[in-house]
DNA sequence: TATGAATGAGGATTCATTCAT
DNA sequence: TATGAATGAATCCTCATTCAT
C-alpha cells in the first residue's frame, strides 16, 4: 500500500505531484492578491483547473493549503538566500541582500504573500516567514562574527528587518526610485548603524571586528 | 459619526453619541484581536451591548464601521504625536518617538489593529495609517529642515518607519528587552544613518544642517 | 435589552414564537420520516416555509433543532401520561397505558420519531425519551407501592417497556390486529408476570400488595 | 460475497476472499459504533487497510456493503440460535435464549449493530434482523406446538421480542444486575404469560399443551 | 485484484444586511 | 433611536463514486 521506494515513481504519482503543485501555485497566486478570508477554495480550484474537492484531498483544509503555500514560498526565499555567496563576508552579506531583493522583485506574488502573512492572519503563517528571517540574520551574524544570542543586538537586527521589508514593499510599489544595488549599499550602512547602536546599549557586545568586516578592510579570521 | 454640533445637544443626541462611541470602541477592540473577516457584526453588537441592527444604523456597513474604527485609532495616534513638543528639534523628534512608543505600549489593542491594517486587509485601511506615518515623517523633515519632497530621502525614511513598526511589535511581544528611552536613542541614530545614506545616493540633498540638528549641536535657524 | 416581563408580549414576539414553533413542527415531521442524517436543514426550512438560516437563528444547529424536537415530543407524551387518572391504582395504570397507546396512534409521527431515537443516533436523544419511560415506570411503582429503587425489578420493568414499544410499532404497522383496550389488558398481565418474576429473583422484594392491587381486589392503602 | 465455489480455489481467489472478509469485518465494526451516515467508506477502507476503491469493487456501493455486513451479523446470530439444542422442548427454548444472550454479550459490537438497525436506518436492514427474529419465534412455536400463523399470538410473541431486545441492551449497559441464566428463566415466565394472554384474546388458540411443555411436565409428542 | 487520484454534488453553518415595529 | 426577526448568498468541507493504471 505504501511504496516508500526511492525514484521509480509511476506516471500516476508524477501526475499527482504535478497536480498538487498546480493547486499550490494557484493558492500562492490568489493568497498574494487578497487576504486569507477573501480567497475561496472554489476560486483556487477554478484557478488550478480542478474539482473543488481536490485541494482538500491534498491539503486537508483551507488553512492547510494556505500554510503549505506559505511554506513553499518561504522555502523558495530561503533557497535564494542560500544560493548567495562571496569571498569576503562583506560581499556575502551584500550578495544575500541582493538575492533577497532580486527574489522579491522577480516573484512579487510570493513576496506580497509572505509580507502579508507578516502581522495579519494567523501566527503559524507568521512563524513560517519569521524562521527565514531569523536564518538570514543568524547567517549575517555568523559572517560578521557577531553573537547571535545577544538579545539587544537581535532586537536591533530585527528592527532592521522591518526596514528591509518596508523597502521591499516600496520597491514593488514604485520600482524605479532606487536601484537594487544602491539600496543594498544603503541597507549595509543601516546595518552598521544598527550594530553600533547595539554596542552602545550592551557594553559587553564585541562589535569592532564586525564593523571592520563590514567596512571590508579586515583580515579574514573566520 | 460626525459631531460638529455646537452646544445645545438634546439628551437623545447625547445618548446616541454615547451608544455610537460604545459600538466604535467594541469594534476597535475586536478588530485588533483578529482579522477583518474573523470579526462578525454580531460579535461587535454583543460586545457593545446593543441590537445587531444598530451598528448598521450608525455606520452603514461593516466596512464603514471598520474604517471608522481605524480612523479613530489613527486619530488618537496622531494626537499623541501632536502632543509631543520640545525646545530643540532633536528633543522634539525624540519626544515624538517616545510618545509613539508610549502610545503603542499603552494601547496595544489599537497598536496591533493599526499595524495589522498594514499590509493585509484593504488599501483604505492601510491609507488611514499611512497618512499618520507620512505626517510623522513630514514633521520630522520640517524639524530637521529636510526636503520632504525628495524621493530618495523619503524612501529611506519610510524604510525607517518599517524599523519603527517592527520595534513596536517586538516591544509588545517582549516588553523588557529594551527600555523605551533607550530604543528612542537607538532609532535616532538609525535616523541619522538613513539621512546620511540618502545624501550619498542623492547628491543634491542638503543634509548637513539636519545632521547637525540631530547631533544637538547646531544653532536653531528655523 | 432583555424584557423579562411576564405576559405583555409584543406582537413581534408572538410572531417569532409562532415561527419557531412552525420550524419545530416541520423538524419533528421530517425527523420522524427518516434518520437524522437523511434530513437536511434545507428541507426543514423549506417545509417550514422560511429561509435556510432561520432554524439556526432559533436552534443554533441541526443537532440543537433535533434535540428540541425530541424534547418537545417527549414532553407531549409525558403530558399525555400525566393526564391519565383513575380511582383505583389498577385502573390508573390501565389508563396510563391506554393514554400511551392513544397518543402513539394519534401522533404516529411523533411516536416513530421518539422510538427511532431509541437506539440510533445520539445518546442525548435517547436520554430524552428514556426520562419519560422512567417517569412512567416510577409512577407505576408508586401506584402499586413497589420499590422503584430495586434494580432487578427495574430491569424487568424496563424489559416490559421494550415490549410496550414493540407493541406500539406493531400497532402503527397493522392497526387492527389487536384493539387498544385489549392490548392494555394483555400488558397488564405481562406486568404482573414481570413483577412476579422479579420477586423470585430478588427475595427481599415486597410484591404481594402490588399484585393484589393489580388484580383489583385489594383495599386502597395509599 | 457469495462463496459457492467448490474445491480448487486459486491463491488469488483465496486472497480475494480474505480481503473481502477483512472489509466486511471492518464495516461491521464501524457500523456498530455509529449510525450509517456517520460511517464513511474511507474510514472503512482505512480500517480494512485497503484502497478506498476496493470496497466498491467487492460490494458495489456503501449500501451494499452495509447490507452485507448486517446480513453477515444476522447469519452469525442465526447460527448461534441454530446451535442450541436439548432433549425437552422447554430446555431447548431455554438453550436458545441462553445462546442468544451469550452471543450478544460476547459480540456486543454485532449486537448493537443489529439492534441499531432496528427502527432506524432503512427498512431493508430492519428486514434482515427481523427474519432472524421470526425464525426464532417460529422455532419456539414449533417446539411448543403453537400455531405460528395466529396473528394475535404472534403479536404477543413479537412484543416479547421487544422485551428480549431491551434486556439485551440493559445487559450490555450494566452486565451484572442479572445473570444470564436467571434472565433466561425470567423470560420463560414472561413467555408463558404472553401465551396465556394470547389465549384469552383469541379463544380459538390451543395453548394448554404449550403451557404444559413450558412447565416441563408434559410428555413429548413431537 | 488492487490502487488512489479525481470528481462534483450536497450539506451545515455563518453572516452581512434589511426592515417592520 | 433602537430592536431583533428574517433573509439568502456564500463558504468550507465531506463523501460516495468512478476510472485510468
Amino acid at each position: 500500500m505504501t511504496r516508500s521506494a526511492e525514484q521509480p515513481r509511476t506516471r500516476r504519482q508524477v501526475q499527482a505531484e504535478t497536480t498538487a503543485a498546480r493547486v499550490l501555485a494557484a493558492a500562492a497566486e490568489l493568497f498574494a492578491g487578497r487576504p486569507y478570508d477573501a480567497v475561496s477554495m472554489a476560486a483556487i480550484a477554478d484557478a488550478a483547473g480542478c474539482a473543488h474537492g481536490l485541494p482538500f484531498h491534498y491539503f486537508g483544509s483551507k488553512r492547510g493549503l494556505y500554510l503549505a503555500a506559505m511554506d513553499n514560498a518561504a522555502r523558495e526565499l530561503a533557497d535564494a538566500h542560500a544560493a548567495a555567496g562571496a569571498a569576503a563576508p562583506r560581499d556575502e552579506v551584500r550578495a544575500m541582500l541582493a538575492a533577497h531583493f532580486d527574489f522579491m522583485v522577480r516573484r512579487p506574488t510570493l513576496a506580497v504573500a509572505l509580507l502579508r502573512g507578516g502581522i495579519g492572519a494567523d501566527p503559524d503563517a507568521w512563524a513560517i516567514f519569521d524562521i527565514v528571517r531569523r536564518q538570514f540574520l543568524a547567517r549575517v551574524c555568523g559572517l560578521l562574527q557577531l553573537d547571535a544570542e545577544a538579545s539587544v543586538l537581535m532586537f536591533m537586527l530585527r528592527a532592521l528587518s522591518g526596514a528591509i521589508d518596508e523597502s521591499t514593499l516600496q520597491m514593488l510599489e514604485a520600482p524605479h526610485v532606487v536601484a537594487v544595488e544602491v539600496l543594498v549599499d544603503a541597507l549595509l550602512h543601516m546595518l552598521a548603524a544598527a550594530i553600533e547602536v547595539a554596542a552602545t546599549l550592551d557594553r559587553g557586545l564585541a562589535v569592532t571586528r564586525a564593523l571592520a568586516l563590514l567596512e571590508g578592510n579586515a583580515k579574514e579570521t573566520r
